[in-house]
DNA sequence: CTGTTAGCGCGTTCAT
DNA sequence: ATGAACGCGCTAACAG
C-alpha cells in the first residue's frame, strides 16, 4: 500500500496525492475529494521514512531523560508527548539510566533517526557526548545545565523563589538549625539546588540559623539513611529540607522509625512536589516544580525553532513555589528526646 | 554526511561501506579495517530512515500504554527498553490516556513508522482500532487481552495464584467479611482482576466469607472515596483488599480519616507492587505483578518473531505472588467503633 | 491545477 | 572481494 497504488486507484498522478496530503488547498476541491476517498478506502498511511528521506525533516524530537523510573520524569515525558501530539510532531524517548555510555547510545538513536531537535533534561550531562549534537546542528534544549548558544536553549529553573518561600515559612515557625539533605553531588542538578538552599539561607543571615547537611542519592533509602544520620548527631535539626521528594520520603520514614513525629517533632519540606506527595504520613509539603510546564516549554522550544517561529538561543525561565500540606509546623521549644 | 561521502574518503564503492557495516566478514580485513577507520574519522552514522526505506524492517518496535504518570508503567517501559537497547532494537512509546481517539493516533505512528512489532499493554483495547494492524500482518502482543492468533501472542497473567494466595493469608489471620474495591469496570483489565478475587472467594466458600464490594477508578482518590463508603456501611469489612496499589493507598487515607487504624482495625492488600507500596504508612501488603518481567517478555516475543527465532501466536505465561508487608493482621474479635 | 521526473541515503542484486 | 546500478516511497522542481 503506497502512493502510487493510491495514484493509479485515483486515476491522477503520485504529486497529485502528495499535493492532497500536505497542501490541500493546491489542488482542485473535486480532485482531492476524490484523492481523499480513496485514501480512506485503501486505509492508506503515508510512510514516514520515505517522507523524512526526502524531506529532511522528521517531524520526530528527541527526549532524552535519566530514568523513567524516576517520578519526576514521567509527568514530564507525558506534557511534552502531549504536546508534541497536539503539534502533529512524534517523540523519541531515550533513558540514559544516569550511565553516560547509555548517553552515548541516547545521542547516536537521535543522529541516526535525525530528529528535528532534541531536548536533554537529564540530571547530569556529559558536554564531550553532545558536541555531536551540537556539530550536526541538532537544535537542542538543557535543562539548568550548559550555555545557551545559537542553537541551545535552556529552561532555567528559579530554584531561589520556592526554596526563600520555603525557609521564610520555617523561620517564621521558629525555625532555626534547618537541615538539607542533598541529592548525589556527582550530579549537576543536585550541587545546582544545594547551591541555592545555601544561597537563600545565607540571605537568611547564615551563622544564626545553621545548616546541618547531609548527602543523600535522590532516592527513598539515601533519605532515610542521610535523616538516621542527622537524628544521631547531638544536636539535631528541628527542621528538614530535601534536594526532592523521594528524599523526604527517606526522611519521613527514618524520624517515623525514631519514634518522632512529623511535624511535632521535625518539619519536612521536600521538593518537586511528585503526585505520591500529597499522599505520604503526614501529607508532604514540599516546594513544586511543575513538570507539566518544563515538558511544555521544552516542547515548545524546539517546535517554533522548527518551523521558523523562533530561533534558539533562547533562556526560558521557571518558577517554584511552596507548597504547604501538614509536614511543618512550629518548632519545639525544649528539645525532644530520641526514645527509642 | 553520508555514505557516498565515506566511500569517496575510504576510495571505495558505497557497497563496499554498506557491507563492512552489515556484513564485515564478507569484506577483506584490510579494506574493513580502512573502512572502519573512515567511518569513526568522519563520525559517520547511517540514516535510519534510509536503511528501513529500503531493507522493509525499522529494527523498531511499538508500546503502546494507557498513561505514562499511571505508576504502573514506567517500570514496564524500561525493562522493555532495557531489552531493546541490549538487542538493539528501539521503541516507539505511545499513550493512549484511556482514550479511544488517542488510541488510533498510536495506531497510526506505529503504521506510519512501519515499526517491527505492536506490544499492546493498555487497560482496555478497542479491537476495532486493532484490525488496521492486523490485516497489515504487524506482530502484535497484548496483556491479557484479545486471543491468540497467527501473528499474535498473548502475556497471561495468572491472577488467581497471587489473590489465593492473600485470600488465604486473610482467612489465616480469621477475617471474614472481606471487601474488594475493584478499578473502573468498564477497563476490561478491572474486570479480569476483579473476576480472579470473586474466583479465589468462592474458591474459599463464598457465603460465609462474604465479601463487600465497591467500584475505584484505580487512582487514589476512588480508592478513598470507595473506602469511605464501605465504612459507612452497617457491617464493614474487616479486611480489604484492592484491585490495584494506588486503590489501596486511597484505602488506606480513608480509614485513617476515619480514625481507624491499619491493620489493627482493618486488614489492606493492594495489588501490582509499585515501588511507592513500601513507602506508605504502614507499608502495604501486596500482590506482586512484576512489570520487569511482564516487559521483557512482551519484548523477547516481538524479537523473537522479528528474528525469526520463533512463531507469534504463543501464551506467554506470567505470575503473581503475595508481598506480605505491615498492612495485615489478625481479625479483630469486636467490632471497632468509627471515633469520627 | 496537474503530471513527469529527479533524487533523498541506503541495501542489494548482478557483474566483474 | 569489489563496483555499478536499480529501487525502496516519497516530495519538490519544473513543464505544461
Amino acid at each position: 500500500m503506497n502512493i502510487k497504488q493510491v495514484a493509479a486507484r485515483a486515476r491522477v498522478s503520485v504529486a497529485t496525492i502528495s499535493r492532497t496530503i500536505n497542501r490541500p488547498e493546491s489542488v482542485d476541491a473535486k480532485t482531492a475529494a476524490k484523492v481523499l476517498k480513496v485514501i480512506r478506502e485503501l486505509n492508506y498511511y503515508p510512510n514516514s521514512q520515505a517522507r523524512a528521506l526526502v524531506s529532511g525533516k522528521t517531524r520526530m524530537f528527541g527526549l532524552i531523560i535519566s530514568d523513567i523510573s524516576n517520578p519526576f520524569f514521567p509527568e514530564l515525558v507525558k506534557s511534552f508527548d502531549d504536546a508534541a501530539i497536539q503539534h502533529g510532531y512524534e517523540v523519541l524517548v531515550a533513558n540514559t539510566d544516569y550511565k553516560s555510555d547509555r548517553m552515548a547510545i541516547c545521542v547516536r538513536k537521535m543522529i541516526e533517526r535525525k530528529v528535528d531537535g532534541v531536548a536533554i533534561m537529564t540530571s547530569e550531562v556529559d558536554p564531550h557526548l553532545l558536541t555531536e549534537l551540537y556539530r550536526r546542528r541538532f537544535p537542542m534544549v538543557f535543562l539548568d545545565l550548559a550555555d545557551v548558544k545559537p542553537l541551545v536553549s535552556r529552561v532555567v529553573v528559579d530554584y531561589a523563589k520556592g526554596i526563600g518561600e520555603a525557609i521564610r515559612h520555617l523561620v517564621s515557625l521558629g525555625h532555626e538549625r534547618i537541615g538539607f539533605i542533598s541529592g548525589p553531588l556527582m550530579l549537576k542538578s543536585a550541587r545546582t539546588r544545594r547551591s541555592a538552599f545555601l544561597g537563600c539561607l545565607k540571605k537568611f543571615g547564615a551563622p544564626r540559623y545553621r545548616q546541618i547537611e547531609a548527602e543523600g542519592n535522590h532516592r527513598v533509602d539515601g533519605g532515610d539513611f542521610a535523616m538516621r544520620g542527622m537524628l544521631a548527631q547531638p544536636n539535631p535539626p528541628t527542621a528538614v529540607m530535601t534536594s526532592n521528594d523521594l528524599t523526604a520520603i527517606g526522611a519521613l520514614r527514618a524520624i517515623a522509625a525514631a519514634g518522632l513525629d512529623v511535624p511535632r517533632d521535625i518539619s519536612v519540606v521536600g521538593f518537586d512536589d511528585i503526585e505520591l506527595s500529597q499522599y505520604t504520613h503526614p501529607p508532604l509539603s514540599t516546594i513544586r516544580l511543575s513538570r507539566e510546564e518544563l515538558g511544555r516549554k521544552a516542547f515548545d522550544a524546539l517546535y517554533r525553532a522548527a518551523e521558523g517561529l523562533a530561533a534558539m538561543g533562547q533562556e526560558i525561565r521557571i518558577s517554584t513555589t511552596l507548597v504547604l500540606r501538614d509536614s511543618t509546623s512550629p518548632a519545639q521549644r525544649k528539645r525532644y528526646r530520641t526514645h527509642k
